[in-house]
Parts: C-alpha cells; structure tokens; sequence
RNA sequence: GCGGGCGUGGUGGAAUUGGCAGACACGCAAGAUUUAGGUUCUUGUGCCAUCGGUGUGCAGGUUCAAGUCCUGUCGCCCGCACCA
C-alpha cells in the first residue's frame, strides 16, 4: 500500500471544493479570522516556486485558524492590469483581456494544484469591469476631495515603456520593471497628494503589528524632517526663501545656493551679468538622466549669480548666490544657506569655490572638515546664540525668526505626491473628462464603469500620449456639468490602482451598489495578517494605506489601518543561491515538483526550507527528506492499534508537539514546528506501534502542512467523524508536558563533569547532594575546596571549586 | 553617509529569561534486507587527538556560566541616498 499521491491529491481537492469547506460565512457567530496574501500578478511564465511559499505559509495559518473554530476568509483574485501582458499582446498580436483571461486560467489550475484552502467563489480580477467601476469610484472620490490633480511638471519617463512612473517606480535611475534609462520630461499629469497623509501615514505606524524592517523603510521613504524655512532679503529686493533643520547655524551661513530650476532665475535674468553661463549649466543639468546624476554625485559644479547678491537676516552680511544640481528642486524650497563649517556637501562646495568658512559650532576643526555633531557642540560666533546648545539655538533662533516676521518653523517630508495616470492601453480609464468651459469634470458616478474600448492598435505612441488619444469616437463625449462638447482623459491608471483596495472587495466582492456592503467592511475589517514581499514596502503597501485612510476619512471604511499584521517572506532562491530568472536558467517549475513528488510534499519543503522571512536556496535534494517524512507518516497505517486515548509513554511528546505545532505557526516558524512533528514521529517509531487516537491527533496536527494526505489517512482508518478539514484542533495541556524526570548536567567550574537524571521537580538541595555524590564529580573536586554551588532547577549544576 | 538585517558543521538550518551548541533535515560513511537500485531499515557523522582538548567571523570584557549581554573590529546582504 504506498502512497500514491497522484490519486490522492485531486480526490481531496475536488471533496473540499464540492462540500464548500473553505467558504467564508458572512454571518457566522465564529470569532473572524481574515488572511490575505498579495495577490499575484498571472504572468505568461506561470507559477515559479517562489509563489507558493507565502500562499502555503497563511494556508497553513488559515487551516489551522478553521480547526481552532474561526470563520476564516482566505481569499485570492488577480491583479491582472499592467505592461507585461500589454507587451506581449502587442508582440504576439493578441488582446490583452485574451492574454489575461488564458494567464488566469493557468494560474488558477497551477495554484489549485497546490490544495490551498482559498475561497474561490470570492474571487476578483482588477480588469473586470465590474472591479474596476469601484477602482473608478475612488478616483472620483479623490478628485471630489482635491486629492487628485492634474499638473504640469518634471516627470520621470521610462524610455522603454514610454510611459512616465512613480518615484517609487524608479530605482537606482532605472525603470523598477524593465530595467530601462529612466530620463526627466515635462508633461501633465494626475497626481494623488499622499503628501497629505504623510504624518499619518508615520503616525499610525504605532497602531499596527509590522515587522520593523517595513516600519523602519516606510518611515524612511516618507523622510520627516524638522527644522524652519527662513527669509533672505536679496539686493534685487525678491525674497529668498530656504528650508533648514539647522536654524542654529543661521551665523555661519557665507553663501546661498539654490537648484538650477529655480523661478527667481528667470526673473533674474536681465540682472545676471553672466547669464549666459547660467543658462549653459541649467541646460547641461536639465540634460542629466537620474542616473547620470547619482555617478556624479560626489563633484561638486555650480555657477555664480553675478548681479545678486542675499542678506543674511542675523547680520545683515551680503553673501553670494549659486546655482548648483546638489539642490533639488523638489524639495524644500528649491534653496538653501549654505553653512561649511557644519554641513558636509557645503564644505566640499566651498572649499572648491574657496568661500569663507565660519565656525559656529565648537567641537571640531572646520578648516579639516565639517563639524556636523549637534549633540556635544556650543554655540560660537553667533550673537544671541553664543554659549547655547545646539538643541536651544535652533529654539531660540526660530522664535526670534518669527517674531521679526523672517522666518517660522516648518515640517518637510521626502515623500513626493503620487503620479498616478500612465501613457498605455492596459489599464484602468480615468474617468474624467476634460471640457473648455467646466475644466476637469468627473462622470457621473451612474456612468461607471467606464470601460476600456477596443482598439486596432494598442502600442505605445512615441509622442508620449497614450494609445487611447487616437480613438476619436471614443474621445468625444460630452461634459457631464454644462452638456456641451469635451473630451475624455485618455491616460489610464498605474497598476497600484486596482491592488490599493482589493482587499476590501474580496468581503463582498458580488456587490453592485458599493464596493462592498457597510456590514461586511463591518464584521471583516481590519485583514488580521497580511503577508507580502518586501519590495512592495513602499509601493503597493504605502498606496494602499493612503487610499484606506482617505476610504475611512470619508466613511466608506471602518478602520483606519486597513492591515493589523504585516509579515514578510523571504525569496526562494536558485539551487546555486541565486535569484531565480530565466535568463539564469536556474528557475524552477512548481508543476514539476508537484508531479513526481506531490503537492502535499512540495508544501511540506517550501515551510521547512528555512526561516520563513528569510531567503533560501531551493535544494532538489532535500526534498527528498520531506517525501520521506510523508511515507513515514503513511506507514504509521502499518502499526496500527485500538485505542481512544494517548498511552502515557507518548503523553508528553504529544502534549509538547501541540503546544509547539500551534506555538510556531502562530510565530510564523514553520520550519520548527515541522522539526517538532519529525521528533514527534520518531518517538512513536521508537514504541514501535500508534493507536487511534495518537494517530488521530498527528494526523489534524500534519494537516494545515499537509492537507491531502491526512485527509486520507483519516478516512481510510475512520479515524473520526467527517474530514480532517472540519474537525477540531487539538488542545494541549500544560501538566502533561513536563516528563518525570528530567536529565541535568553537572559541571565543575564550567566543564561538564556529568548528567543525572533527577525528578523534574527537585529542587536545589536536591540536585547538589546528588551531583556531589556522583563518582566522576567526586573525582573532579578531589583536592579541592567547593566555594560556590549553583543549582538552575530542570538545567544544571555548577560546583566552583579550587586548590585547598 | 543614513536606516534595517546577517555572520553557527560538508549543506539548509535549530538553540524561552545567559544554562548540555549543532534540534530537525540534506549529504556522507559503514552495516542489514533486497540484491538492478536514485528502495527501505540500523548505526555513525563539528573539528583535532589516545586520555583529553577545542569549537558559533575576529579581538577584548562582564559572569559560576556567553552563539545569546557589553566594547572594539572585519566581512556580507537589503532599502534610501547631494533630502539641506
């Protein structure tokens, strides 16, 4: 009787999926339990192993949540808008919704192959229109608030997806999906203004359970800063305005630069006795691609303003003004007051351009370098300020600042408002349509969805429009305030748009009067656990709080966090431990795994790979040990024998394999709690025989790793009512845990000298007399004198000793 | 530069509050059953050696006791990066 898992597995799929067993219940007096995995976006590549490993970890937890008596929604769609099934409609002359619609359907029979406990009947794709009509609603909720726009500005541009991208799409100076040159290009574009969350978006990191690795990141992206924005009269009379965290240097300020956009610039122009050169740098900065401008970031360039000068508004000095590309225009003001001696980039810039270098801050040697420590320093050379710390000059300097009317205290952030529309065919239409005489106007919202037209040619356009600007049918339209003529925005929405709320959809995802009904959001809200990768830290997970929290601000939802636990997976990685890729050839297929060995195996390996949050390479070898595990498990049948109860030679392994099984999912440690189960099964091997019960026990606690073949086991030895899928966990108790005797070490100044078996509960005296009158420690202290005697009850003991 | 993390056998990885380092596997070796084994089972397996030493990147420190705590140092990975 072996095991034969290409019978067993799709016999148990099609019992669960035909008694509905994984179906959440939306009126359910059972406590909720909502489990999310982010869903996948259905590539033409199908399934790599890596997928898995987080669906099969909150599988885990899901099942084991349902035997502990939870109504758990455990649910998965598709996150299906986006360029590579765009490109390759494009390429192979085939629709995208074909392309989708054939990717899903693989997908699907790959996932299912796996016997994941999703709610299928749950299931959304983000190109449905009747998705993406809520996907709509949002946006025109955002734009009815004023918190999507349309601007002008300096975007970034992939030059191979011919689209422009989110600051957060842009890693290291290149396109975070293709790799490509990222340049900088002016054009309108719809913006949402996260920027308005930015201190909530900090701040209500306090109220969630995240890992701190996402914490630390989130914070980081978003990039708080503290200081005061301070008024520089200049001789042409403009003001110039800078931002600084270091108000307290305000004396030590001996030039200014501002970035080479710069507005003042232009309207200085006339004024500039060297505008030419001025132009000719603005020009060469302009040209920089982002990454060009990070290689060169060390050098510092810049160009004098001759004509202008500012006024230091402490000491009314006239100090010079730059423009150099080491001020960003898109922070702060665009300017700042340069102080050497304590700013590390104003140094090196002045040291190349031989300005003045005033020491305000004592501590270090500013001829040598910077002193930027504002911990130890005293304030010098600085008037008012002279004798403070750091700390109660930048205090005292802003409330003289306000008080003169020149200057106040300012928060900045580093994060950037969202650019949101995109210049292709696959994605969701915005639905806003732009007339002469109303400006932009949203449709009305019985007018969603707006759906996607069909069109002859789908490629990106070279112009920088989107492939929807040469359906002139389709374009004009009438705007929905005044009735005359408009036209439609034909730039469609990022690939974050639909996964920003799909969470939400998947507890009610059939309604068509909202995204999802009030008492849904009610009894499901918040998702308790939400595993995800750690590439999304700032992309998908920062958006979707944004849209949540905007969601709750307006009533639609009723919490304000949308996820209240956040855990990360690690990557599987390539047998020779790197990222797997086609193009190293090192991928491999789940499909393949789940034929020769099985689904149940497959699972198996992936929790027991290694620390669930940490990358493991995947090894063909050792995947062999889990089959094993399996077809010991199976041959338990083998050694069958009645009985209703635990014998008492087993009571404490399987006490503790519970207590530790349970312990470790929750902890998100697979790996141990599997280690747990391996022991547990080489203990009963060592009794040489399992009853029932025992059998009965292991098998439900086997079954969230491995579903299929306890399943059968149970079945086929009637090992209780029903399926393993709907019986209940079992319940640990503590006493039974502990053995009646316990082995202690006994060690002679730290050296292990011996091991006793003492009864779990002795105590100390008891454990010293006995370690003292074992022969190999009578022998180890011969000849000494014992000056300490340590006794850890259940551990240990220690005799010191030395030389009488 | 800033932020987060990691360094343990041949390999993947275990080690509550400091308390037997190497659980559980993979691999390897020997043996048994088969005897065609990429099967199964048993035993062994950190390193060096005979007792006994010695071992968690390296160097110190605290402690009866350190993978774990402290100081310094080296190396690696991830995120951000001229953010004023």
């Amino acid at each position: 009787m072996k095991y034969n898992h290409k019978a067993v597995e799709p016999k148990w799929q099609n019992i669960w999926e035909e008694k509905g067993v994984f179906h959440a219940s939306d009126d359910s007096t059972k406590e909720k339990f909502y489990a999310l995995i982010e869903f996948p976006y259905p590539s033409g590549q199908g399934l790599h192993v890596g997928h898995p490993r987080p669906y099969t970890a909150l599988d885990t937890v899901a099942r084991k949540r349902r035997l502990q008596g939870y109504n758990v929604l455990y649910p998965i769609g598709w996150d299906a808008f986006g360029l590579p099934t765009e490109n390759y409609a494009i390429k192979n002359h085939v629709h995208p919704e074909i392309v989708t619609k054939n990717n899903i359907a693989r997908f699907k029979k790959q996932i299912q192959s796996l016997g994941i406990s999703f709610d299928w009947s749950r299931e959304v794709n983000t190109t449905d229109p009747d998705y993406y009509k809520w996907t709509q609603w949002i946006f025109i909720q955002l734009f009815k608030h004023d918190l999507a726009y349309k601007k002008e500005m300096n975007v970034n541009w992939c030059t191979s997806c011919k689209c422009v991208l989110a600051n957060e799409e842009v890693v290291n100076g290149v396109c975070e999906r293709c790799g490509s040159e990222v340049v900088h290009k002016v054009k309108s574009q719809w913006m949402l203004k996260i920027t308005e969350y930015a201190d909530r978006l900090i701040n209500d990191l306090d109220l969630v359970n995240y890992p701190d690795r996402v914490k630390a990141q989130q914070k980081n992206w978003i990039g708080r800063s503290t200081g005061a924005e301070v008024d520089f009269q200049t001789t042409t009379g403009d003001v110039l305005t800078v931002y600084t965290t270091r108000a307290d240097t305000l004396y030590g300020a001996t030039y200014m630069v501002i970035s080479p956009e710069h507005p003042l610039i232009e309207k200085w122009a006339d004024k500039l006795s060297n505008m030419d050169e001025v132009r000719a740098y603005q020009a060469a900065a302009a040209r920089k691609s982002d990454f060009e401008r990070t290689e060169v970031a060390k050098d510092k360039t810049g160009v004098k303003l001759d004509g202008v000068r500012a006024i230091n508004p402490v000491n009314n000095t006239e100090i010079p003004i730059f423009i150099s590309d080491y001020v960003l225009v898109s922070y702060g003001t665009g300017a700042i007051m340069a102080v050497p001696a304590h700013d590390t980039r104003d140094w090196e810039f002045a040291k190349k351009f031989d300005l003045p270098i005033i020491e305000v801050v004592k501590g270090g040697n500013v001829q040598e370098e910077a002193f930027t420590d504002c911990a130890t320093g005293i304030m010098v050379n600085s008037g008012m300020l002279d004798g403070l710390s750091v700390d109660d000059a930048k205090v005292k300097i802003i409330d003289w600042l306000t008080k003169e009317g020149k200057g106040h205290a300012k928060v900045n952030y580093k994060l950037r408002d969202w650019v949101f529309s995109r210049q292709r065919y696959w994605g969701e239409p915005i639905p806003i349509v732009h007339c002469d005489k109303c400006g932009f106007v949203p449709l009305d919202e019985s007018e969603l969805p707006l759906k996607l037209p069909m069109v002859e040619s789908y490629e990106p356009t070279d112009t920088g429009e989107s492939p929807l600007a040469n359906m002139t049918d389709w374009i004009k339209t009438t705007c929905p305030k005044c009735g005359g003529a408009a036209l439609r925005e034909t730039d469609t929405m990022p690939q974050w748009a639909g996964s920003s709320w799909y969470y939400l959809r998947y507890m009610d995802p059939h309604n068509n009067e909202a995204l999802a009904s009030k008492e849904a959001l009610d009894y499901w809200s918040p998702v308790d656990w939400y595993n995800g990768g750690m590439e999304h830290t700032t992309l998908h997970l920062l958006y979707s709080r944004f849209w949540h929290k905007f969601l709750y601000d307006i009533g639609v939802v009723p919490t304000p966090e949308p996820y209240a636990k956040r855990t990360s997976h690690g990557m599987i990685l390539g047998e020779n431990g790197e990222k797997m890729s086609k193009s190293r050839g090192n991928v491999v297929n789940p499909d393949d795994i789940v034929n020769e060995y099985g689904a149940d195996t497959m699972r198996l390996y992936e929790m027991f790979i290694g620390d669930f949050e940490k990358a493991a390479p995947w090894s063909q070898a050792s995947i062999r040990g889990c089959r094993r595990f399996l077809e010991r498990y199976w041959n338990l049948q083998t050694m069958l024998i009645d009985g209703n109860e635990i014998r008492p030679e087993l009571e404490s392994a399987f006490h503790k394999a519970i207590k530790k099984v349970g312990d470790d999912i929750e902890n998100i440690k697979f790996n141990t709690a599997i280690a747990a189960l391996m022991a547990l099964i080489n203990d009963i091997s060592n009794v040489k025989s399992i009853n029932k019960e025992e059998l009965r026990v292991f098998s439900i606690l086997l079954n969230p790793f491995a579903p299929h073949i306890t399943e059968e086991v149970y079945e086929a030895n009637k090992l209780g009512e029903g399926i393993v899928a709907e019986a209940q966990w079992p319940e640990y108790d503590e006493s039974k845990c502990v053995e009646e005797s316990v082995e202690i070490v006994v060690q002679v100044n730290g050296r292990i000298k011996a091991k006793l078996n003492v009864p779990v509960d002795a105590d100390k005296e008891t454990m010293l007399s006995l370690a003292k009158s074992d022969e190999k420690v009578i022998a180890a202290t011969q000849g000494m004198s014992i000056i300490k005697e340590i006794a850890v009850p259940k551990k240990l003991v220690n005799l010191v000793v030395k030389p009488l």
